[in-house]
DNA sequence: ACTTTATGCGTTTTT
DNA sequence: CGCATAAAGT
């Protein structure tokens, strides 16, 4: 048994203790929320809960990841039938199982962003007059996603909309909407906020489904419950309707997501909505020096504080927070490659840094800098693995192989072939009588027989891999059908298509997809049924344990923490975001930022550039953010960013790259050039996750 | 008619 | 650098 009362503090045991009924856990930033969620799921295996009757609810996948692990080691393996996901691939889940109670098909597909637009820009082609005018496909995805997450009337929004936005009317964009829907049907697709809204709908229609739900489920936990939108709070509160048994863990301070429909009110009134709350208050902070803790204090210092909260710091000693100014974007990237270099010479590891900022492209400096002195880093880019054009093509062949009759992975699959375009794939898919399947000859001669003189000459050699597939798939060896593909063709379409060094780029990602799939073990079916699901985070064999200094956007860096944190361009129009700000929702970008501060365990440096480069090669001058204005003088140091000479990348590179290829991390262990990562860039040895295209 | 290539413009945050 | 639109090419 284990004795929780020494690995927690009074309240952090408290919440993991807790007996039955709805707990609500305020956990201000640093206050070991994650330490105190595994020890709860750990404290109810050990009293006897079954693990399949706990359902954990997250943000991320990451984030349900780690918990799961981490209580696995705590209680052993039996933790691995916790169900524990996010929100959208616990619905996915709850549909794929019982699904057909509200008419919702066993293998429904799942439709990525991509997929999604590009539905919504067909139907936007077919059934507006003037598509010119209309408004783009992204902001008609915006406000048909944001109707669902809010609950609202397509209509209602689209009004709202039109201060906005131009050369719509609400009724055109209900039109749309209910044409989208339409071919949903048609494709037995879902996007993702369908996922939510059938799941509750699931919930709330199916008096059966609804029965089973809660009586299986005993006990149920959400983390970042500030972020929940009122869909995944229904839901969570219809799941716990049986037993009562809610835990809601979260802080208002750290809710970054309303513009995804996150309503902060759901953990302000959440003890209303569950009467006879608990409420447990988590303010010990483990995590910061106290000069660090200062700096976030003083941004929400006039924030109006639903729940009082006193932010005890544990540490001590620590240094002031450095405020940089910077001449330009190129003066910040050396800088922070200099901060790097001076926080390793001081004994921290690369991993133990990261650089977070508002907007993706606010790396594109930074990246390049690190890149020429050879620090080693890892950058989750915008689009995700299995979002990569290439590796959905790849996908799309698969896909047809488990699913003959998934149009939209035919449409892409066909496109692929010179002198098809979307016409000449829609006539294709006709002809073969909306289904096509690579595993059966007839259907291959079919095929063959729709496609155009141009595209003759490669089939035959792709006819040759699909007829192989059928022995692969027959040995479970699904991820040869990969190779197959590439050597048959699809590495000569990448050659054909970019230059060397990118095809080879590609082509290596290709092939960490078909490691992907053979380190997966389930089968084809499975792999290929809730990947969308999946984020740049995720994949199997990412080196989430290389030695590489972090390059991330805040967002993506809710819930994680590194001794030494860079914020990099504090200045006017970059954060906050100009978008945001023009919304009103400054007090949203207060929060992020927030959330980028209180990463920092040790050192902070926040930069502000005072000149903006324009992509025609312009610049103009920049006031610093106003979030930096803001910090009272006395709780940070003030630098300006000495642009050093071109650094000097050979001496770092020892230190550096060098030995973050061939050396021994703290554990002792080696970690060979094999199954870190994706390497790009031209020799330069960096370790990274970089997908951008 | 349809596909491929050239050109011009605008960048939030994510499951 | 990506995407949409326009023009050129088959």
């Amino acid at each position: 048994m284990t004795d929780f009362s020494k690995l927690l503090n009074p309240e952090q045991f408290a919440a993991a203790t807790a007996q039955g009924g709805p707990i609500l856990v305020l956990a201000a930033a640093g206050t070991g929320k994650t330490r105190t969620l595994v020890h709860r799921v750990a404290y109810l295996v050990e009293n006897g809960v079954a693990p399949e009757s706990i359902l954990l609810l997250t943000f991320t996948n990451k984030a349900a990841k780690e918990m799961l692990e981490r209580a696995e080691k705590l209680v052993g393996p039996d933790a691995g039938r916790i169900w524990g996901g996010t929100f959208h691939s616990i619905c996915a889940r709850f549909l794929r199982i019982w699904g057909e109670d509200i008419g919702v098909a066993r293998d429904y597909r799942i439709l990525d962003d991509e997929d999604q637009k590009k539905l919504l820009g067909e139907i936007i082609k077919k059934n507006v007059a003037s598509p010119k005018d209309f408004p783009k496909k992204e902001i008609v995805a915006k406000m048909i996603s944001e109707a669902l997450n809010a609950r609202e009337d397509i209509e209602t929004v689209a009004s709202r909309w039109q201060t906005k936005a131009a050369g719509f009317t609400p009724e055109e964009i209900v039109r749309v909407a209910a044409k989208y829907d339409e071919r949903k049907k048609e494709l037995s697709a879902m996007d993702f906020d369908d996922l939510l809204v059938n799941a509750l709908r699931l919930l709330k229609e199916s008096e059966r489904v609804r029965g089973i739900v809660q009586r299986k489920f005993s006990h149920v936990l959400v983390d970042e419950y500030q972020d929940t939108n009122s869909l995944q709070a229904e839901f969570s509160d219809i799941a716990a309707g049986g037993s009562g048994n809610i835990m809601a863990v979260g802080d208002d301070f750290q809710c970054i997501y309303t513009w995804r429909g996150a309503q902060i009110e759901n953990i302000i009134e959440f003890p209303d909505r569950w009467r006879g709350c608990r409420i447990i208050k988590l303010e010990r902070n483990y995590r910061s020096v106290p000069q660090v803790l200062e700096v976030a204090n003083s941004v929400m210092r006039d924030v109006p504080n639903r729940f009082e909260k006193h932010l005890k710091a544990i540490r001590q000693g620590g240094v002031l927070p450095r405020l940089y100014t910077a001449r330009d974007s190129r003066s910040q990237a050396k800088e922070i490659v200099s901060i790097l270099a001076e926080m390793r010479r001081r004994g921290y590891a690369w991993r133990d840094m990261a650089v977070l900022y508002r907007s993706h492209f606010h790396s594109i400096d930074i990246e390049k800098a690190v890149i020429s002195a050879a620090v080693p880093y890892r950058l989750t880019s915008g689009t995700s693995f299995y979002e990569l054009q290439h590796v959905k093509d790849v996908l799309a062949y698969l896909r047809l192989v488990a699913d003959p009759e998934d149009e939209l992975s035919f449409m892409r699959f066909i496109s692929l072939f010179p002198g098809v375009g979307p016409a000449g794939a829609a006539k294709a898919w006709a002809k073969l009588s909306r289904r096509f399947d690579p595993l059966d000859p007839a259907s291959r001669e079919a095929f063959g027989a729709a496609l155009g003189a141009k595209a003759k000459p490669v089939w035959k050699a792709v006819e040759n891999a699909m007829a192989a597939a059928k022995t692969r798939i027959a040995n479970g060896d699904a991820a040869m059908i990969v190779l197959d593909f590439c050597t048959a063709f699809y590495e000569d379409y990448l050659r054909r298509e970019w230059d060397d060094k990118e095809a080879d780029d590609r082509l290596d990602d290709v092939k960490e997809l078909a490691n992907d799939i053979s380190a997966n073990g389930t089968g084809l079916k499975e792999y290929l049924a809730d990947i969308a699901l999946l984020t740049n985070l995720d994949l199997k064999k990412t080196g989430s344990s290389s030695d590489s200094v972090t390059l991330s956007t805040v967002h993506q860096a809710k819930g994680m923490e590194w001794p030494v944190v860079i914020i990099p361009w504090l200045s006017e129009g970059m954060f906050p975001s100009p978008k945001a700000v023009e919304d009103g929702r400054l007090d949203e970008e207060r929060r992020l930022f927030y959330v980028a501060v209180t990463r920092a365990k040790d050192a902070l440096s926040m930069i502000s550039p005072e000149m903006r480069h324009m992509p025609d090669g312009g610049e103009f001058p920049v006031r610093k953010s106003v979030f930096a204005r803001e910090i009272p003088p006395e709780l940070v140091e003030p630098r300006r960013a000495t642009s050093v000479p071109s650094f000097d990348g050979g001496a770092f590179r020892r230190g550096g790259g060098y030995q973050q290829q061939y050396g021994y991390g703290p554990g002792g262990y080696s970690r060979g050039g094999y199954g870190g990562g994706f390497s790009r860039g031209g020799g330069a040895p960096t370790w990274k996750t970089t997908w951008r295209r």
